[in-house]
DNA sequence: ACAAATTTTTAGATTTGACTAAAATTTTTT
DNA sequence: AAAAAATTTTAGTCAAATCTAAAAATTTGT
């Protein structure tokens, strides 16, 4: 596969929302940034390779190989998220267009080897659940920290209330967007939650949990 | 700069053996695996963009700017080789394809940070020196360990007695061809070696150390 | 030194992915 | 249900990087 056939297989599948959804001409277009006119030609060429479904005039989905390779794609991508930014130090804004150059690179092993590296990540730095090997993948919900139940981890993607002193707090506290945040334990009497963050333990009242949105798997 | 180009100049780097070296169009179409006609057209095209000096039927060098482009793949590869190797694993003998891919991702912060994260290494896991970012670097020598001074360090790049007992015996210590050695002390008496691999001191005879290459620096 | 062999370059064709302009089809509006 | 609008495809070019075949320049051998 061409980086150019990746790159649309894998924009296919995201305006397909994930899968059964038809795409057309023009929203592939858009997204790739260049002319319909290439993008007729270019799904000709993936309809002949059997990696999308295509009737003239109709739209295109992918096909259950085309399937397969865009999920491949895209858990090269969540994976080298992650790999970013827990390993490099490069916070979650910064990671999507270098991820977009080294999801293309091409080594099973490669990729077994970095998700071992990572300790088997299900979730991305942007809270997005990655596919296994063989392709599946849990969906993920957004939920208010304080809805989520003991025992489960999730990635910190956004507040609720924006003003100032929250989000100094959260500075303060070294709580940042694409962090991992695993919920050990919840106190009944004030609704306080006990937290593990980076290796971290610490407690934070029911009213700073009411204000963080994470995004769990399951 | 394309893909292509950039494996041009690394191999006009690699062929000019560093610098100065004239190169042949017959030369770079092998190492391509190309034609010569197909290299001439590059050739052309490189001079144009100056990266390398150029006159008909005279053969190139790289440029001043061209050399430093080319120090910059260089680097870019053998800090991911110390990446796969130290990282994920993978054996001396295995990174090189994937390194000639990553070599071409283009992301300054990322390579700094890889940088960082490896512990700034000065020797690549075949024991060839790592450029620094200003693209200066050591020259690398051979030496049996024995020879190599205290407080040196060097990676395994071969064995002078390849006898099936010492072969065991270097695995039974887990010394193997691309692991770093740091040589601690060195006893006067029988010339045994106090050494660190993997972070794990142990202790060779003189023997033993006078069968197996290092390739240092200075 | 000059003919033969080798190396290098030029000329013209091919492939991939994109482009423009125009034609075909589908969708929307009236 | 036609006309108008929007979308999609086709036809014909283009640029990058390659190829083959043939011409030009250099090097080698005697």
């Amino acid at each position: 596969m061409t980086l150019s056939e990746e790159d649309y297989i894998k924009i296919i599948y995201h305006l397909g929302k994930g899968e059964q959804g038809t795409v057309s001409t023009n929203a592939i277009a858009e997204k790739m940034e260049t002319k319909p006119s290439s993008v007729s030609d270019m799904i000709k060429k993936l309809s002949e390779k059997g990696l999308v479904n295509y009737k003239k005039y109709q739209g295109v989905t992918l096909s259950e190989y085309g399937l397969k390779v865009a999920l491949s794609i895209v858990r090269k991508h969540r994976l080298w998220e992650v790999f970013l930014v827990e390993k490099l130090e490069f916070s979650w804004d910064e990671v999507h267009e270098v991820a977009e150059q080294l999801e293309h690179i091409k080594s099973e092993k490669l990729i077994d080897m970095l998700d071992k590296h990572l300790g088997f990540p299900q979730i991305d730095p942007h809270g997005d659940p990655i596919p296994s090997k063989s392709g599946e993948f849990k969906k993920s919900i957004k939920r208010l920290l304080n809805e989520v139940p003991i025992g489960k981890e999730g990635i910190c993607i956004g507040v609720k209330d924006s003003s100032p002193p929250f989000l100094k707090f959260l500075d303060k506290n070294k709580i940042a967007l694409g962090d991992s945040i695993f919920v050990v334990d919840k106190e009944e009497f004030d609704g306080s939650l006990h937290i593990k963050i980076r290796d971290i333990d610490i407690r934070i009242s029911d009213q700073i949990a009411s204000n963080l949105y994470l995004r769990i798997i399951e």
